[in-house]
DNA sequence: CACAACCATAGGCGATGCCTTTGGTTCCTG
DNA sequence: CAGGAACCAAAGGCATCGCCTATGGTTGTG
């Protein structure tokens, strides 16, 4: 790229001339004293190699050369403008994008409402929530694509991140059997499950997994996953059918069993277990206001459905 | 005027920054050193108030912002880039304005020659060839609205003026009756007949009146004009009806008498009377290649008519 | 765990931009 | 026609800006 050799101040001391015939009425214009506007001109004059005005006792004349420039000048000023007003237009939320990052079942945490609540408030932004996963999103994260996510997580230690828990959700075996769900589930009867489990891409992070590991790990056995599937309403459809039992969130076991598996039933674990909802950002990060907007008004529909911390 | 807060600099640093993902690349692409690029983009988010890229260890990332910013940034620097060409056309004659100034029967002199020298030389330039009449040249002149005129004078001391004469034009008088072309026209017997004038209008600076009236002067008479007309061809026609007789340009009269009075004829003056042609502008003014341009183009053509000085 | 890549900070230096003062020119007016 | 008003150019001084080098801190990688 060309770096130009002219400046903005030049061309606005160029337009200012132009209109006004003079250098000394455009200085009173703009505010500065006549030669730093008969500078600029000179300047500009210079580094173009043409003469823009004819000086004439009195004033100076616009020659054909800066009939010419005008409007060049006129529209890199204007662009100037737009691009400054777009920036605080942006800024004030009246245009711009917001882009945030949830859990992979965000459609099941009001997601789609947390999204009514920015567009409410700030009618002309886009909204951007991404959260195919919680890999990505955190890869997103950890490489700056991301500002900041409400995320389910495991354990609120991660390298380089600042996690913030803010609702924790317990995690429900649910069951098409009745007598299984008759009492809470111990890890012993959980490690001797047949189960469908949810996220089989991302199984090696899924937090509920790990949670579930973690439980397991006294009894010395991991999740006994018979089935495999990638989202969890597939995964509860199956549970419906009575193939394997699951564990899911308990928000999601509300939502998703009268709908999907009216047969089925839920109860909690022994002890209980909890999922962590928490907002993730990179440590050291000065938050921009969208972010700590959609940080809270996510926060507010999450712990609306989840236990607040 | 809004004085712009940002520079075109910023701009050039945020793009390439941008198209980067990293300062230290850009700060290579426009040759300055890490730190000069990076204290551009920092200025340039403190005076916008919002932040256009997260730091992230390795490189830096675009914000939504930035995303924004960018488009806008781009249209900038192309219009910034369009000026500069658009000025360096005009400056090379690919486009743009010629204007000069030419006395008012310049149509006699090769008036439409002269344009089709300069198109043919410089297809892309419009031309504006100024010459309604010599007054208002002249005012236009001094006003600086004209750089350069080439102009028929009847003197070449001029206040303010640098006035070159390029050739002279003898003053012959016409008529329709033989006897009085039969012989040179002495001072005597001119300010016994009976003259149609043209352009009346500006008769008071007429410079064919203006070198009669210093002809007559001896004589203690006016030039006896007994018609006033504005263009020349009128007042040709008139003395081929034998109304009147009159004085103009030998070339004029060559150009018109057969066309408009074939049967008058013409005859010097005596002594000899010229107008002179030439080139006049503010003196101390620097003039432009245009101008000199059309300066060189006209004398050739005034000087292939008239006689050369 | 060490190295490489990259950004931020600090200090120094030259250039730029602005100001005031002054001089010269043009134009108007008493 | 002479004095004053309006206006631009030039010169000198001062503060700021922009850029550089050197250095330190952080992150990602072999």
């Amino acid at each position: 790229m060309v770096v130009s050799v002219l400046s903005l101040h030049q061309l606005t001391c160029f337009l200012a001339t132009y209109e006004h015939g003079s250098l000394t009425a455009a200085a009173e214009e703009l505010g500065y004293s006549q030669p730093s506007v008969s500078e600029q001109i000179r300047t500009l004059e210079k580094s173009l190699g043409v003469q823009l005005f004819r000086r004439v006792g009195r004033g100076v004349v616009p020659t054909t050369v800066a009939d010419t420039l005008r409007p060049h000048a006129e529209q890199v000023l204007a662009a100037v403008d737009e691009a400054q007003q777009s920036v605080q237009e942006v800024k004030n939320f009246e245009k711009g994008t917001i882009r945030f990052g949830m859990f992979g079942i965000a459609r099941l945490y009001g997601g789609s409402r947390l999204i009514a609540d920015v567009l409410t408030r700030y009618p002309g932004v886009r909204v951007e929530l991404i959260g195919q996963n919680s890999t990505e999103v955190f890869e997103d994260l950890r490489r700056g694509r991301l500002e900041a996510a409400m995320l389910a997580v495991s354990t609120v230690e991660s390298e380089g991140m600042t996690v913030t828990p803010v609702a924790r959700e317990e995690l429900v075996y649910i069951s098409a059997d009745p007598d299984r769900t008759a009492s809470p589930v111990t890890a012993h009867r959980l490690s001797t499950a047949s189960l469908v489990m949810a996220e089989t891409t991302y199984r090696a992070v899924d937090s509920t997994r790990i949670t579930l590991r973690q439980m397991l790990h006294e009894t010395g056995r991991n999740p006994p996953s018979r089935i495999e599937v990638e989202d969890i309403e597939t995964a509860v459809e199956l549970v419906g059918m009575g193939f394997a039992d699951s564990v899911v969130p308990k928000g999601a076991a509300q939502q998703l069993l009268p709908r999907l598996a009216p047969n089925a039933s839920w109860a909690s674990l022994r002890p209980r277990v909890y999922d962590t909802f928490a907002v993730v950002h990179r440590s050291g990060a000065i938050l921009s206001p969208a972010a700590r907007l959609m940080i809270e008004l996510a926060t507010k529909r999450i712990q609306a459905i989840a236990e607040p911390l």
